[in-house]
DNA sequence: CTCATTCTTGAGTGATCATTCAAAAAAAGA
DNA sequence: TCTTTTTTTGAATGATCACTCAAGAATGAG
């Protein structure tokens, strides 16, 4: 009973990640979500009660979708070392130039992790999520004789889920390839 | 001839500096600002002429001082290798907790480099000179026989430079120390 | 059909934002 | 001392912000 929905949550929810991960939450206004759903503030107030809850169901969107589909592949390549290697390239080879704007989680963290517990919270189980999938490869790679044995595979995750944030962070200030080519070609040294 | 101003312009920039640290840009409003600063908004904008103004001078002057000092010691110390771990170690062991809020360039790179060219341009201007220091205690640690002649210094110092980057967004995520020496060692891996 | 319920619409709300400005205060040359 | 120049003061400004709400539209149970 009572009315329904008339938008797709998905679709919703998709419009308003690529702005929130263009601008960051601050710099993007109710007029940019309007604008980039379709919805009027009434509807986005209904469904998600405010700027924040809207943000928090982004951000788990862009968990199951972006960081869930990229760690799915990560997973599920034969490989693990070609697999920790495509799951770097994946980030930005074929992205156009002005779509490289970083990870939604890595600019949340820097933006908003200090001043709001429920995004750190989320921010947090994000990146933990993909270095688990990381640590997991590097063992089989260990087991397959791929990977040296005297490396600590959780230290080595760790170190990799680092360089993956700095290489979001370059990734915000350069829009050339080749530099992100290099820092890519520069964290797969250390698996060597 | 004229009034002279009554405030010490690096007491300013440095307690504008720490408010634009912790909260990012935008989060700061110019009541922060008078209230870090001591100042009255229209001594701000005769000293700096707009919110912008004074966050690019200081970034100017974080670069100066924070960088500048800690870049100095790397390139003082007299062991290249030591020099670069200390550096790590520098950015977060004499901290309180909650002084732990990543790098002031870090964090403006993925709030503010895909909106403003200006502020774009200095933080990557600040983080090449970390990379290019790295560079050179890289190429020297080769000639005095302590790394590995079959890497290439250049792209081990953007590998540094990511790592430092990524290390300073979970800086952002933890208060955890052991998890942050963790990833310290983790990076140090990499010039063995 | 009736009616309770839910969603959409879009103008409107107070709060807060960065910024301005006129007046007062301070400094130094004439 | 008078005048010119610069800084400080602090209230005021318009713009924009996130958010609300009353009214209308759609839905399904009874």
């Amino acid at each position: 009973m009572g009315r329904h929905q008339e938008f797709e949550r998905e679709q919703v929810l998709e419009g308003a990640m690529w702005v929130f991960w263009e601008k960051g939450f601050r710099a993007t206004s109710m007029l940019d979500l309007e604008a980039a759903t379709g919805l009027q503030p009434g509807s986005i107030y209904n469904a998600f009660g405010s700027k924040k809850g809207l943000f928090l169901a982004v951000l788990d969107f862009y968990r199951e979708q972006v960081v869930g589909q990229r760690v799915w592949v990560l997973l599920q390549t034969a490989d693990p070392l070609a697999a920790i290697e495509a799951f770097f390239r994946s980030a930005y080879e074929d992205l156009a130039p002005e779509q490289l704007t970083g990870c939604l989680l890595t600019n949340s963290a820097t933006e908003m992790a200090k001043t709001d517990k429920d995004i750190q919270a989320c921010v947090a189980a994000g990146i933990s999520q993909i270095e688990t999938a990381f640590q997991e490869r590097l063992i089989e790679a260990q087991v397959a004789g791929d990977l040296s044995p005297d490396k600590d595979p959780a230290l080595l995750a760790a170190h990799l889920n680092a360089c993956f944030q700095g290489f979001g962070v370059v990734g915000r200030l350069t829009r050339d390839k080749a530099r992100l080519d290099a820092i890519c070609d520069a964290a797969m040294m250390s698996l060597r």
